[in-house]
DNA sequence: TTGAATTGCGCAATCG
DNA sequence: ACGATTGCGCAATTCA
């Protein structure tokens, strides 16, 4: 149940901020400064506004640029909140339908149970009643008044 | 795991967010110098943990921290990918589940019809014994509405 | 102590 | 343009 750090990365209410300024360097290609943002020459992916040549890719010190990472970075956390929450209601979900499982192999027992005695005693007495209504049919006195065995 | 993972350090205690600059592949050359882990401007913000004999700082040139770093970026992958797993089997068990249940409901509705038509039957019958019980009976019994002769 | 496994997090691409 | 997802890498921490 991992607590979550309170950051807060409100960029006003906070004093200061450690800037933990590492350069990624992956391995990927290299690029000088600009990166492409629009990848695969989609040709027209620009849209007409701007497209300064030195901002023709991310300007990471612009303001705008901080706003919208910022914004990411919690609609990320609320996402991946989410989608925490959600596996766990679904393993909820699971031990509660192993409970009703569990509760209706029960009854199916409880009910095979009755069926059972309740078809021994019909068996049972399916000789009483078929002498009983032989009798009765023959207008012949019974033979056994009592007999339970 | 599920252990309060806390980090908080020296500057949480001041309201302080950590905010992590990094700057992409995607947007950078890489790096060909050693760089601070966390520059707070300092050099002294925040330890982790403690002890630093060494700079503070990784050297991100080097092989061994390359290796490090591959290593660990396929042990993320692969545990994601197993945490993945993890969840779409028990995104099934919840449908193997309700599949089971829904059976297990159908076979108790079965009973229960199976035993209401028993039990009728039963009733049906318990009237024939009765009666004939009763005729029986009366021949030694002498509990009869209009029948004392 | 070491290396793998987890976990939290930020970035960027992509989706809706 | 904008929030929601998702793949990916980094770093800290936990496990074994």
């Amino acid at each position: 149940m991992s607590k979550t750090s309170q950051q807060n990365t409100t960029a006003e209410a906070n004093g200061i901020s450690v800037i933990h300024t590492q350069a990624h360097a992956s391995g990927l290609q290299q690029v000088p400064q600009l990166v492409p943002v629009s990848p695969g020459g989609g040709g027209k992916a620009v849209p007409p506004s701007k497209q300064s040549k030195k901002n023709s890719s991310v300007d990471r010190n612009s303001d705008e640029y901080r706003q919208r990472r910022e914004r990411n970075n919690m609609a990320v956390k609320k996402s991946r909140l989410k989608s925490k929450q959600k596996a766990q209601d679904t393993l909820q979900r699971v031990n509660q339908l192993k409970e009703e499982n569990e509760r209706l192999e029960d009854k199916i027992k409880l009910l095979t149970k009755e069926l059972s005695v309740l078809k021994d005693l019909f068996l049972e007495h399916a000789h009483n009643l078929a002498d009983n209504v032989q009798s009765v049919s023959t207008e012949n006195t019974t033979t056994n008044p009592e007999n339970t065995g």
